[in-house]
DNA sequence: GCAGGTCATCGAAGCGCTTCGACGCGAAGG
DNA sequence: CCTTCGCGTCGAAGCGCTTCGATGACCTGC
């Protein structure tokens, strides 16, 4: 059972190799009926066209690159999420997905590119200063990151708004007449990285407190429940009128309410907590938590959407920021 | 900048292109003055294969489809520890890795088979009855299964032996002389699928339990927190002499600590507890959990050699069995 | 000193596809 | 009635690489 190439459909429905090929790609016009009888044949065929030789012919791979560090700190179902819609997404425009992984560094993106393995790159988790930037501005294949690096100038960059998101949750806190906030980020590692998305969560957090005139503060938090109840009980020994707490730590944000558990204070009642997380974390947890959505399918879709425009040399926006989305749970008041 | 081929590297090192392509490859003899001219012409000029036409002429794309179905109730860090250790092993064998998800089914399998768009294909989260199994059998591209469906005869499988890791918890606190233990498993979803690994641990606990003449039970566990409270709490009132729990279910394992405090049993004074999840989400909780290792990295490391090796023509095990491995720590005694 | 054998290298034939220019034919225009 | 045009189709030329057989050059050994 050899496999089944162009010129065996040819054969099959009586027309010319390039009919066929004009045929599968709509780029000149065919006859109904001939069109009809290459279908046909490439069902009955079982015919499915070789990559390699496409890719090589038409210099088009249809295929795109995804960049996932998995580094320490990071949040694991946001980046899953994220990954599917990639991929759910780019198989509706027939591309594929190529997973990379940061081991390889810079050198593994030009490689993929260079050997025209991909046509297009989607990274993740993108530093302030990352290394990769100064290669992208250098590479031809289109780009697409998620995140914003120091100097994003005449990149594409998508994210959720963080900085309107850490906004949100200050205003949503102020508006329930909380006086004193304070904010539990991200696992200080992230922040020593220089990742974008941490540092304006709390710009913004700081901002919106500011212009309400709450007494606001805003900490990096670790991942496990000791350190949470440690982190917790101390903000509340030191600042005893908080009373509004926003976390931004998914792994942190379950330990959260068992720290406050053990401390005595009723959620709610004592302390209003806001997270930002994905929902299902927030709707697990007890009392559910009040929260911004990280809209991770969005982002994912945008990107690609982004990146197969420019694939076709249409012009992009340099930055897309998406709108955050507060919903209110059992765990504010 | 045209981008440089094999030609161009060939013109400047003064030799053929076959010349060059035996050095890359190492299939035949050159000697070694050519060969180093003609690799550093390729450093000079920065040559990287074009993939696509390297696939065409040598039907191998060097690149394996990783299928991850990400489903509801997965245990999203061990899947990611797993898809890097996939990346990082492939890459080691100089291949890379086209990520694909369940939404396309078996026929997105035999999309990417069929268009020889990867040589091998790696498939997670395989069900007893999975779909996509038949399908594998009637392709010709080789496949390695992480899990085990009903009849893995012809294919090739790995995992960790969860009947082992069950049996493992379950000795261990029969070793600790605990008379009365419980095993919380996997959300009632994912038996309902039919997912061997989880009915495979709850088969292994209650043989150790009953070759140890232990009273012994094993229902799911959904993931909420107030579930988890719920189910523990019934469980302790309907059986005052349990004094074991084991709990394979990462993303409960943190409330089920949460919830024994509450329910004001110390562990491990009062309920020792063991969890088969990653180390560090074990590591990250308080106490420390004595946990089996789910060795998603050796899983990985294992999937991809074994792929490779068929890739070869070799012949491969059917199964593979991973040992798991008990590690002591602060909530058991 | 020459047949036979190595070793290193070359040239050319594909691999399966896209795409460009060409061609034939019927319809429209003068 | 003859030219012009556009539509539908074909043939052939690559795309960049691997691989096979062939070709010298150089050694052996008798």
């Amino acid at each position: 059972m050899r496999t089944v190439t162009i010129a065996d459909v040819a054969k099959h429905a009586g027309v010319a190799v390039s009919t066929v090929s004009y045929v599968l790609s709509g780029k000149r016009a065919i006859s109904a009926t001939t069109r009809q009888r290459v279908l046909d044949s490439v069902r009955v065929l079982g015919y499915h066209p070789n990559a390699g030789a496409r890719a090589l012919a038409s210099k088009r791979a249809k295929v795109i690159a995804l960049v996932l560090p998995l580094r320490a700190g990071m949040n694991l179902p946001v980046l899953m999420q994220f990954a599917t819609s990639v991929v759910t997404t780019a198989r509706q425009y027939d591309h594929d997905v190529l997973l990379m992984t940061a081991d390889e560094g810079p050198d593994g993106l030009h490689r993929v590119a260079a050997s025209a393995l991909v046509d297009g790159l989607l990274l993740m988790d993108v530093e302030i200063h990352d290394p990769r930037v100064p290669l992208l501005r250098r590479l031809a294949e289109p780009a697409v990151l998620i995140g914003f690096p120091a100097d994003p100038e005449g990149l594409t960059c998508v994210d959720l708004d963080f900085a309107r998101a850490g906004a949100l949750c200050a205003d949503h806190l102020a508006d329930l007449g909380h006086r004193e906030i304070a904010l539990l980020g991200a696992p200080s590692v992230v922040y020593e990285r220089g990742t974008g998305f941490a540092e304006r969560t709390m710009a913004g957090f700081a901002e919106a407190a500011a212009r309400h005139g709450l007494k606001a503060g805003a900490w990096p938090c670790e991942e496990s429940f000791d350190e949470v109840h440690a982190a917790v009980k101390r903000l509340l020994d030191e600042r005893p009128e908080l009373s509004g707490l926003v976390v931004h730590n998914e792994a942190a944000a379950g330990h959260v309410l068992g720290a406050l558990r053990i401390l005595g204070r009723r959620v709610p009642e004592d302390v209003s907590v806001v997270a930002i997380c994905p929902d299902d974390i927030a709707e697990r947890a007890s009392p559910a938590l009040t929260s911004v959505l990280v809209p991770a399918e969005d982002v994912g879709r945008q990107a690609v959407r982004l990146l197969m425009a420019k694939l076709e040399g249409q012009a992009v926006p340099e930055s897309t920021l998406l709108e955050p989305r507060l919903t209110i749970r059992e765990s504010s008041r």
